[in-house]
DNA sequence: TTCCGTCGTGGAATCGATTCCAATCGCCGT
DNA sequence: ACGGCGATTGGAATCGATTCCACGACGGAA
């Protein structure tokens, strides 16, 4: 593969001359400027971004370190980021970190040994000292929807009180006053958000939220079967079931299946994070909606200002209800978002 | 940041030192390795990969370039490739091509500019001259589900050929006469050999595929809905409706709602790839599922091969029908993969 | 005792770019 | 005609590792 002392070479200039003909530095004669962009052209030459690199001490690179692949808000969010890193001028490295601390660390770990220039982060299992660490040592970092406290690191995310708040009038419109809930890892701060948003509307409007129809999960489909199934069990099954998560949702949604409860006759069903097939489930499910476009656009320009010396701002978006039919009659302003 | 000359220092030995005990160079004192080793954790010395990768050519890092994130069979064929790439202490860089061409040479220009070791393909629209270049250039290179024909490059995939004639023979037990398929873009290898195997099957049963029943897609969501609409307002629409890939299956879903079709009493639905949500749409969808774990380890490792100097070897994997609902009266062996 | 092979070690070159610094060349003003 | 300034240019240092090569010490064989 040609090198710049090859385009140098085949210019008849140095490579001094020809590395500010790349970098569009202004002192280069026309002259120079034109067989030096011939020279590339005819060898085909390319920067190699790993020499570069390594001198300016910058990669261009965003490391993104996300809880789950395989969830689809995630999925999502990704995708959003790597389109306005692009924007940018920047590339992306995901790094999935199946909600499992070891492989979160080692993909943080990783990103920081290639250098990359920043790091955005949703932190699984409420974070890791290796993380608290590379925040107080400088690297630039943005959390995006779940963080951890305590850092002085800017967090993108979405607020989903309001929504839980009207997801529980909803439910209690409907008639239902036995209402459950999945919980995701109480060591993430989205888990713990998610619960006390649903306790409190609760208590508004007088209802009892006992331990018991407060099922572990863990964001994964496995652990929303798992709780769901305990619920079944309970002298006095929920009404409606609310998982902190599609996946968890999911996971409810084989377990009712499983026993033959019809949904929502028997049980209802309610979701955080909407996705395009909560359309066509049966029933279509009830759910609480992120902007995961805007937040990926938030938390790549947050963390492009930190990484540029500008200051980074913090940003809340709220999330929203969307009725569908899986807690009971369908509601007048049942609207897809997709 | 420590670099390895600090590492020197702390430890009262030269550079050369401590980069052949970092590497386990045989030729080290036990006595100087334990100076080494501790200067290493006081200073919490980490090798810049940057310049590692300068020095010795190589980055230990996969390129996978897919046609679309957000359709979960590549989500999926990711995941498990980043698992056993990092199995074989690779890292992986994903670039997301949307199912533009545009964008997936961006992101190969922009992976080997980094050189990468080595490129996962799976080529939206039929490929493009720079992969053709990059395949002949040498850089190590395998195709994943979809291939670019006339190339030496290994191809990983899974031959739905069988799965389909399945299908075709399942819907024409059913009843189905009228199969109509919404195929991926033409210029794809799986576009083509769907459209071809589904062609071929319905011939081997006497059955027509007029060209009116052979809908344009390219794969995402909204080339389903439109193909959609456009079987339900010819004179004489299609009793089944066969989605080439997930997403369009969603669109064609979203399609038939929006008209109040009934599925499967007034046209049944089937798809390519299998997903979770499948087993939960109204009707659970039959579906074609591809073994996208064994996909990505296969590929993974003639990627590694390739790169490390073995023979790689190009396997295809059957798919396999998973019969649901979505065509008709529920058949004996229904059973979800997941 | 002398010679040679092994082992452990450090100096210095190298990877492919960027960039500081000094040198050269016209050309202008006086 | 001469000093000087701005515009171009190239040489060489540098980034942080790996690795070739030479060198000294030491042990065993002759």
């Amino acid at each position: 593969m040609a090198g710049i002392k090859d385009v140098a070479a085949e210019a008849g200039v140095s490579v001094a001359t020809v590395s500010r003909v790349l970098n569009s530095h202004p002192s280069v004669s026309q002259e120079a400027r034109v067989r030096v962009l011939a020279a590339v052209e005819a060898l085909g030459y390319r920067p190699n971004a790993v020499a570069r690199s390594l001198r300016t001490a910058q990669t261009r690179t965003l490391g993104l370190v996300i809880s789950d692949v395989l969830n689809p808000y995630f999925t999502e969010l990704a995708r959003f980021v790597e389109e306005e890193a692009r924007a940018l001028g920047y590339s992306v490295i995901i790094g999935n970190a199946d909600e499992r601390p070891d492989l979160q660390d080692h993909h943080i770990q990783t990103l920081i040994d290639r250098r990359i220039d920043g790091l955005l982060v949703s932190p699984a299992d409420g974070g890791s000292p290796l993380m608290r660490d590379v925040a107080r040592s400088g690297t630039p970092m943005v959390f995006v929807d779940r963080w951890m406290p305590g850092l002085d690191v800017p967090v993108v995310r979405a607020d989903g009180t309001g929504a839980v708040k009207d997801l529980v009038a909803h439910l209690h419109g409907l008639g239902h006053r036995r209402l459950a809930i999945i919980a995701g890892p109480a060591a993430t701060t989205t888990g713990n958000e998610r619960v006390e948003a649903f306790r409190a509307a609760m208590r508004e409007l007088g209802l009892a939220l006992p331990d018991a129809y407060i099922g572990q999960g863990d964001f994964q489909a496995a652990s929303g079967r798992r709780a769901t199934e305990r619920f079944l069990d309970l002298p006095e099954p929920p009404e409606v079931v609310f998982a902190a998560d599609n996946l968890m949702a999911l996971g409810a949604l084989d377990a009712l299946r499983a026993r033959g409860v019809r949904v929502p006759d028997a049980v209802g069903l309610a979701a955080f994070d909407d996705i395009p097939w909560f359309v066509h489930t049966d029933p279509p499910i009830t759910a609480i909606a992120q902007p995961a476009a805007d937040l990926a656009r938030a938390a790549v320009r947050a963390l492009a200002d930190l990484i540029e010396g500008r200051t980074p701002q913090s940003v809340t978006l709220p999330a929203r209800l969307v009725v569908r039919r899986s807690c009971g009659e369908a509601a007048p302003n049942q609207r897809s978002t997709w």
